[in-house]
DNA sequence: TCCTTTTCGTTGTAAAAACAACCGACTTGT
DNA sequence: ACAAGTCGGTTGTTTTTACAACGAAAAGGA
């Protein structure tokens, strides 16, 4: 566990943190590592969870499939992202999505209600890390809102259009790479895939967009 | 501000506090009670807001107009609950949605920033409300999934199922009333009001569901 | 290298949604 | 009681999407 102590200090819960603090925070919060290979699930809708995972190697997705195999993508999960926090209140029922590792992964499991009740060893670091929760939290709820934006348009084209420009704004560039490939693009934007692929190539030919792979620059 | 406390009581802020609890955390955390009419804004996209807010009186809803003066309600604020959170953290950038009061309302504003940092008077009932407010956040959280749950679905006819049986089991009866009409509905749904209208008969004629205003029941 | 799999663009068709327009029932205010 | 406005259902037309099927290019494995 200890070799991912330079990427938790990363993360947003540890920002601020010392090396010190981190370990006696893991220790203090119960730190579990597990591994999942590519194609693994983490965790699966219905289960129950009240641990905050933090997740240390490659990439998650969080996503559901329905009734009939149409898969949404609610959000991916990067190196230093924690997920899993909306479901520590006790009355949280069980997860609603599935998460699973699109890459070859690790993932660190930590007590958080042992951060919520007063530390009895009181660490250092205890009060400054719930405020980072929060503010993590936080930023996890307007990222939501923001993909709602994406959601609550009408047309494929204006899907891609808000999610884009979005992106740019966000990478600061006209010019930037997306974590998905088509299809996935497609499963989170909650569109059929051929039409979606129809869509950007007009955008294309009526000079809007340039693309390459997931490489995207809007003009 | 006072005769709100009753209401305030009842809030998931608030829960497990005494009236003096209440009252020492109002003033700690610099209260301010703001009314509006029916149809004013009390938050418009672009605003920079630093407080969390709580409805005390009326009903707000949560809500973005596009370009093309297509409303999409992204949620409803009943009396009790908070807004605003998560526009708390420093790094937030601009609101991006309005809030617009559907009734009569009042809210209460509160500095957070004070319930974040060590409180310098050291409120009794402080380190609960931080961790109350960490629950509200996520419940919160989980409720903008429910919602990207039913918008991700592809035609009409799936969210309207998506929503109606959810919020069947949310208020544990077949039987139970939306705090909608069917224009608000329309825009919570991101669909169009006369073909949602169109869907909704439909699955009345199929024997699917009743409905008489406002209250449906799922057969 | 060769074979298999994945990815992405393309096309045609059927289904669904958006849009606009209209009507009747019901509210609200005067 | 009347006029104006709101709300919800209905219909027809146009636009958009979903779906299925195919092929070329690229990636990956043996």
């Amino acid at each position: 566990m200890k070799k991912y102590i330079p990427i938790l200090k990363n993360t947003q819960l540890f920002s601020g943190a010392s090396d010190e603090d981190i370990e006696a925070m893991l220790g203090c919060l119960q730190a579990k590592l597990c591994t999942y290979e590519k194609g693994e699930y983490v965790l699966r809708e219905g289960e129950r969870v009240e641990r905050l995972m933090m997740l240390v190697k490659g990439e998650l997705h969080i996503q559901r499939d329905d009734y009939w195999g149409n898969r949404s993508i609610i959000s991916m999960v990067g190196v230093g992202e924690m997920f899993g926090e909306a479901y520590a209140a006790p009355e949280s029922g069980p997860l609603m999505n599935d998460v699973l590792a699109v890459e070859d992964s690790a993932v660190i499991f930590l007590d958080i209600g042992k951060l919520l009740t007063v530390c009895p060893n009181c660490c250092k670091f205890h009060a400054m890390a719930v405020k980072n929760l929060f503010f993590a939290i936080s930023e996890k709820n307007r990222k939501l809102v923001r993909k709602l934006g994406y959601m609550s348009r009408r047309t494929t084209r204006e899907k891609l259009i808000a999610y884009l420009s979005e992106e740019a704004k966000r990478q600061n560039s006209g010019s930037f790479s997306i974590p998905f490939n088509r299809q996935q693009l497609a499963d989170f934007l909650s569109v059929d895939r051929s039409a979606m692929s129809n869509e950007l190539c007009k955008l294309r030919d009526e000079g809007l967009i340039e693309f390459e792979k997931n490489r995207f620059r809007l003009l």
